[in-house]
DNA sequence: CAGTGAGCGAGCTTCCGCTTGACTT
């Protein structure tokens, strides 16, 4: 057995290590955090100095388990997790949970996996640093106290079961405030004039005016002053130029250039990288990190040299710009960078395609400046002195470009293409193709992506490399923020056409508002944030993470103490939470739209029990009337027209087999009922305009798919059913999918009541945390439908008050 | 599946950050 026993975090790494230090050494890992505040409401003892109370994660209760069974077989324990705040703590808890000594205790670090590294850590071993372990405590209960009393306020004032937290809620807020600025933003538009000149030679140059017109009247004056014009090369301006690669990737840079270029979600990413980082292929991926190991260095400029040779090959060390990076890790790399492509079968495409990204960018930044030569060129107008720039690029030595070059986002995009130009000379005369002024008009910002949101909150500091998927998820999850896309709508351009010594106008159509898998806030995220921002805008404060980090690197440097620096946030938290919990309203998000033209009563859009709707009388008439807003209504942009034409379903179209016929907007989409029997609407149905005759034929045919459902009827609540997803078990209200190897023909009730009973202990599907959940939804959904049937006609009932 | 837009009433929800696993569709 080996003397030493050598703890990290990652069971990954620590199988790398166990390599490099031979069999003096054991090396197992803490997969994480060990120990952490328990749920309830005893895990801090605020009034006693903020004292925590730890347990062990239950999770993790295994791996203490396994660390114990063999520590005594070892004489010494090293304690090796990150070099960070977290893996601090982590090596604290440890020493606890496992009874060692926290004073004497070797604690070691390294950022890089090599063996050299590794060397040097365990030949300088320290102890373990209780100031940065006491930072760690205050920015974990600082989370705990905000997150755990925001949240139960948005449970009274707003709606049961959602959650706030230092990261998440600022996060939603980004997204709320660029979706206002979108929806406020009043698009300018001006021309832009071009130009296209022949060459004697029959090539062709492009220009542009160098300033843009303000308005159609001028477009059109100008191209008219052109009219007749010679157009003479005045200026020529050549510089040489340089582009630089970007520095190797980190956690936050992967996610955006693997979703610029390979349209991965930030999730995605992560959970392809954990799969190349466990199969040994590339360094750790949650890094801030974008320094790389010497080792790295010396591969990069050796495989550089074979492939391209010496003049590709320019070794730089990068260094992090971002402000709470921690540096714990390298950057992220491949790990043998000889290795261009994956050979391993058992990596799928995404891994190869990863892989390789990877791969480049690691090896262009150790590569060249791409040399470039710019070209100006002023052509003026004889007419009226106009004067055109053509712009040239000619590519001089492609340097780090031959690898690899990194993709722009939306706001950021390069409009005008620069091409290479033919020899050019001053004085020289140029003959006019055609010239065009085309409207354009001015884009707000883009709404965030995944990625762009990850970009924005590490620019801010806050959330980690851990983090950024997770939240995410978690804000969506939430329903504070929907990814989705939109289709555009096309907008006419104007435009005026100069050719053959005539102005024409036209017009250009272009495509606006298209958006692909974008952050949308719902109206509940709004409502939401909204009410967070009014009463704690300390803690939505885009500073807030940036300030905090502050004192928890003073407590790190031993010149705050912990208890001080939370009982100064607290003093000023406490009071906004207890007069918040006192005097805020419900908030609802409501909004008066206007009076109703017929009845004279007030309507309103608000949050409901259901989701955002109109009402249509206020709270103290007797009559009310309720809908639901459609999917794509917000509660901020509806009008009262939209309003009052959510008012006018259901509709009843007439009556069938002495029942009334009704068209109505539900949440699967429109449909038509009748009594019990619900048939959706297909393509090109309208619920507005559908017509008696349409709805019964929708009827009848929905009748004939019911009747054609039943395989097997045993009893009015036992019967064998065809569905979507193939026969199925209808016992008693519940379903249960049959097994694949029967014939549902076939099945008797003795084999129903087996498949029910069966089926009742069987978890649900999904995964382990969203069973709960759902299962839990369900119930709710059940309650909530038998009391509305049990009171079913008062809507006047509405007693006192 | 689809209705509703309340509340004498049981107990629950929630944070951020560090890690990986293993129910089946």
């Amino acid at each position: 057995m080996a003397k030493n026993l050598l703890i990290v975090e990652s069971p990954a790494k620590a199988k790398t290590i166990e390599k490099y230090l031979g069999k003096d050494f054991t090396v197992v890992a803490s997969r994480g955090h060990v120990r952490d505040l328990p749920k309830g409401d005893k895990a801090i003892d605020i009034k006693n100095g903020f004292k925590p109370q730890y347990e062990v994660i239950p999770d993790k209760k295994e791996v203490i388990k396994q660390i114990k069974g063999i520590i005594n077989e070892h004489e010494e324990v090293w304690l090796a997790t990150d070099e960070d705040r977290e893996g601090e703590a982590i090596s604290w808890h440890l020493a606890h949970v496992l009874g060692l000594d926290i004073l004497n205790t070797r604690r070691i670090v390294f950022n890089e996996i090599t063996k050299p590294a590794i060397t040097k850590a365990i030949e300088n071993p320290r102890t373990i640093d209780q100031n940065l372990v006491n930072a760690q405590q205050a920015r974990r209960i600082l989370d705990r106290i905000v997150g755990f009393q925001l949240s139960p306020i948005l449970w009274r004032k707003i709606k049961t079961g959602l959650s706030a937290g230092r990261v998440q809620s600022v996060a939603v807020r980004l997204i709320v405030e660029r979706e206002r600025e979108i929806i406020n933003f009043e698009p300018s538009s001006t021309f832009k004039v071009t130009a296209e000149f022949i060459l004697d030679n029959g090539s062709k140059i492009q220009a542009e005016l160098a300033k843009k017109l303000p308005t159609k009247e001028s477009a059109k004056e100008f191209l008219e002053s052109c009219v007749g014009s010679a157009y003479e090369i005045t200026k020529l301006e050549t510089k040489p130029s340089k582009k630089s690669p970007s520095p190797p990737f980190r956690t936050s840079t992967l996610q955006q250039e693997a979703s610029r270029k390979l349209s991965f979600s930030v999730q995605q990413t992560m959970r392809v990288a954990q799969t190349l980082y466990e199969a040994g292929y590339i360094t750790y991926m949650r890094t801030d990190g974008v320094d790389l190991s010497q080792q790295a260095l010396d591969q990069a400029g050796n495989v550089i040299r074979n492939l391209y040779g010496e003049d590709y090959h320019k070794s730089r060390q990068y260094k992090t710009k971002t402000s709470n990076a921690q540096e714990a890790h390298e950057a992220i790399r491949p790990t043998d960078l000889s290795r261009s492509q994956l050979e391993d079968k058992d990596m799928g495409r995404n891994e190869q395609r990863l892989y390789e990204l990877i791969w480049k960018r690691t090896l262009a930044s150790q590569m060249s400046d791409a040399r470039l030569e710019k070209t100006t060129v002023d052509i003026t107008a004889s007419s009226n002195q106009a004067i055109f720039k053509a712009r040239g690029e000619v590519l001089k030595f492609d340097g780090f470009l031959k690898l690899y070059l990194e993709s722009k986002d939306e706001d950021e995009e390069d409009e005008d293409t620069k091409g290479v130009l033919p020899p050019l000379n001053v004085g020289q005369v140029l003959e006019l193709d055609y010239m065009q002024a085309l409207e354009r008009f001015s884009r707000p910002a883009p709404r965030y992506t995944e990625a762009s949101l990850v970009k924005k909150l590490e620019e801010l500091g806050i959330g980690r490399p851990s983090t950024y998927a997770p939240t995410i998820s978690t804000i969506i999850k939430r329903t504070y923020v929907v990814k989705e896309g939109r289709e555009g709508n096309p907008r006419n351009l104007g435009l005026f056409t100069l050719r053959d010594g005539a102005v024409s106008e036209g017009i250009k159509t272009e495509i606006t508002g298209a958006e692909k898998a974008k952050l949308f806030p719902s109206d509940l995220g709004m409502v939401v944030n909204d009410f967070l921002v009014k009463f704690f805008p300390s803690i939505l404060d885009y500073g807030f993470t940036a300030k905090v980090e502050d004192e928890f690197d003073k407590i790190a440097e031993g010149d705050q103490i912990w208890q001080d620096m939370l009982a100064e946030f607290y003093e000023g938290f406490d009071p906004l939470i207890k007069e918040t919990a006192e005097t805020a309203e419900r908030a609802s998000g409501e909004r008066e739209l206007g009076i109703h033209p017929k009845s004279g009563k007030v309507v309103m859009a608000r949050l409901g029990r259901y989701g955002p709707m109109v009402q249509l009388g206020s709270q103290e008439d007797e009559e009310k009337k309720f809908a639901s807003l459609r999917k794509d209504q917000r509660l901020e942009t509806i009008t009262l027209e939209e309003a009052l034409d959510l008012f006018k379903l259901p509709r009843v179209l007439g009556e069938f087999e002495e029942q009334p016929v009704k068209a109505n907007i539900g949440r699967f989409g429109p449909y038509v009922q009748l009594g019990k029997l619900f048939a959706s609407l297909e393509e090109g149905d309208d619920p507005y305009s559908i017509e008696l005759e349409r709805a019964i034929e929708l009827i009848k045919k929905k009748r004939e798919i019911e009747a054609n459902k039943i395989i097997k009827s045993f009893t009015e609540d036992i019967q064998i059913l065809r569905g979507r997803w193939g026969p199925y078990l209808k016992y008693q209200g519940t379903n249960v999918k049959l097994p694949k190897d029967v014939e549902p023909e076939n099945i008797t009730l003795e084999d129903a009541h087996r498949l029910f009973e069966e089926n009742k202990n069987k978890p649900k599907r999904g995964a382990k945390k969203k069973t709960t959940a759902k299962s839990k939804a369900a119930d709710d959904k059940k309650e909530t439908k038998k009391k509305p049937a049990a009171k079913k006609k008062p809507t006047t009932k509405k007693k006192k008050s």
